[in-house]
DNA sequence: GTGAAAGCGCTAACAT
DNA sequence: ATGTTAGCGCTTTCAC
């Protein structure tokens, strides 16, 4: 702060340093640093320590059409999977100096459209996207705007956008995995909404794991939520374990995955209800390893979603693509990992309960 | 978006509609759009509109020195009692035209001197902090630069700033009421870290409320934790169990108020540990309501904090010190409310657990 | 290596 | 009611 009360500018330093504000402007850009003589360089450096001196970043945006801030959009920050994710992208991107400006949507399209232009308006050199429901108008747009785009855990074959997303596919064929080896055979699905890319290919990686296992899947044993929530999932859980039968009953199911921890938290509930126990009765697994959710009785095996890496990995991307001249657009899958904790356990072909065993332990990438 | 590739600009709206810019200007902007004849603010809007014009929000910035920006400083993100709170915030702010700039402090000291001096060079026309170690000099130099400032779930009386905060005084006092009218007279606490303003008053209200049901509180009956952790909550509950004895024995304690619901969980662990059931050996609260506590097991019986609306308030009382004139500055007081939940039940003075009662029915502001 | 001049897009004072 | 002028603070040609 100068003494003068308004904040200096560089016309106060480069008068200070007596040299005009085009050679202040140049000393103190690291970039055209060498275009000015070291001695001078000096000089205009401790004139602007002196006074305090910070630029205005509106007013060198104005001129350079630059304004270091990204656009961030995501359903509700209140899900408990975005945080994370916001926390790598912002940590990310503060290192280059860029800031975020959220907007959540919640899954409304006028909402996003409405963010989306207020965040033209505002002018962000790029944008990150993790709207559920994401219409091609926008992205249309942002293609015809030249806005780089980030997609997070969401694909978009048809535009030039890079985008990072987990492997759900693979994700939740490693849960089938882990019931395979543990001897299930009976596994029932909790499938997510289906028109989300999460329930879709998830919904696909459990078809892909129970035909690597041999396993059938018989017609009532696939329930599909309509929404990624705690009561959808108690729903399911009940009409998956009134069709097929409870356990114990002959060709009952031993075992339910769920598209992901709320519908599996769901689960839990019917069994409640049912006065089942799990792992005892059913094994039970979820998808996204959400905090808290091993502070559950049982603690709950899950498929677990790498929400700080997407942020930062998307981040890296974005500022690639504003910043590199010709950097290519990536598609990136990061690879999900099985937590096996309480809910699951090993299971006799006979349908009795075998004590925890030491067989999930073989699965790659568990912990 | 005009023909011509480049967004249009006032100037081109000012040509379109054959004026001035500056005219352009005054039928555009709402505060000044009485000042022009009906039938060209028509035309200029027309014209605006046929071009697809929306205006540079840096540029104006530049010129009027008002961002439309906020600041907001908070430890983390990550942490489930921000997401609502920074909703609450964002919402009410984007409904006047506002954005967030959200900063991650981590409570560290230069991390968040490092973003308070970004902020102020991007020009926030005020700051929303909720960050845990606030220390004088950000503020003192806050209201020496003028900046509007509001403080989230923290008060500093010597500074001019509005501040909104839950009552936690009141309502760790409430959660002791609701443990004294189901019978318990030895309570013991876990205390939060003393030098956050949250532990401070929380202990204060847990004594206030044991003194005001004559229940005294010996040494050992109060541990003080350092951080706000599940770790922390279980190594405070174990110590508390160690000292006073085991809930059963003569004088052992048959509930615990937790200063947190993280330090509450720990307290589950600890049971658990030492072979002890909540609620039927040991009652516990824990404060904050955070998301799926409830799920847990035994459901945490808590006092609900009004994240969300502490957000919405908090933006309330800025934008009301940054628009308005002469708005004075106000301190404003949440009301916390009890939730009663399956880890606190009745217990007869003998020490045995009575089954579930109405008793806590009678408290106020219960559901 | 440095200075001069111009302009990013907008708005506010002043003039008419 | 509208046009004129000027300038917010910075960067970037273009001269010298």
């Amino acid at each position: 702060m100068g003494k003068s009360g308004r904040p200096a500018t560089l016309r106060d330093v480069a008068a200070a340093a007596r040299v005009h504000p085009a050679t202040a402007s140049r000393a103190l850009s690291p970039s055209t640093r060498l275009l000015v003589s070291e001695e001078t360089a000096q000089r205009v450096t401790e004139a602007a320590q002196r006074l305090g001196y910070r630029p205005n970043p509106v007013a060198r945006s104005l001129r350079t059409r630059r304004s270091h801030t990204i656009g961030v959009l995501i359903p509700d920050l209140n899900n408990p999977l975005f945080p994370p994710m916001v926390r790598g992208l912002e940590d990310r991107l503060a290192e280059r100096g860029y800031v975020a400006l959220l907007g959540n949507t919640d899954a409304h399209e006028d909402r996003e459209r409405t963010l989306f232009d207020q965040m033209r308006a505002r002018h962000v050199d790029g944008l990150a996207l993790a709207t559920a429901t994401l219409h091609s108008p926008l992205l249309a747009e942002a293609v015809e705007a030249e806005v780089p785009v980030v997609l997070m855990n969401r694909i978009a074959q048809e535009y030039p956008f890079s985008s990072v997303s987990v492997d759900n596919e693979q994700g939740e064929k490693a849960a089938v995995t882990h019931l395979a080896l543990l001897g299930h055979t009976r596994i029932g699905h909790i499938a997510g909404p289906q028109e989300t890319s999460t329930g879709a290919s998830r919904y696909r990686g459990f078809a892909a794991g129970m035909a690597a296992h041999g396993l059938p899947v018989a017609d009532g044993q696939v329930v599909y939520a309509t929404a990624y929530s705690i009561e959808e999932g108690q729903r399911c859980a009940r009409e998956l374990l009134d069709r097929d039968g409870r356990p114990g009953s002959p060709g009952g199911l031993t075992a339910i995955v769920a598209a992901n921890d709320m519908l599996a938290v769901g689960c839990y509930g019917a069994l409640d209800e049912l006065g089942l126990a799990c792992p005892d009765d059913m094994s039970v697994i979820g998808f996204n390893d959400m905090p808290f959710i091993d502070r559950l009785r049982p603690p709950l095996t899950t498929v677990r979603f790498p929400h700080y890496q997407l942020g930062t990995e998307a981040a890296k991307l974005l500022l690639e693509r504003i910043e590199g001249d010709d950097a290519p657009v990536k598609i990136l899958y990061l690879a999900p990992e099985l937590v096996a904790r309480g809910s699951t356990r090993a299971q006799s072909a006979s349908g009795l309960t075998l004590p925890p065993s030491r067989v999930s332990g073989a699965l790659p990438g568990e912990r």
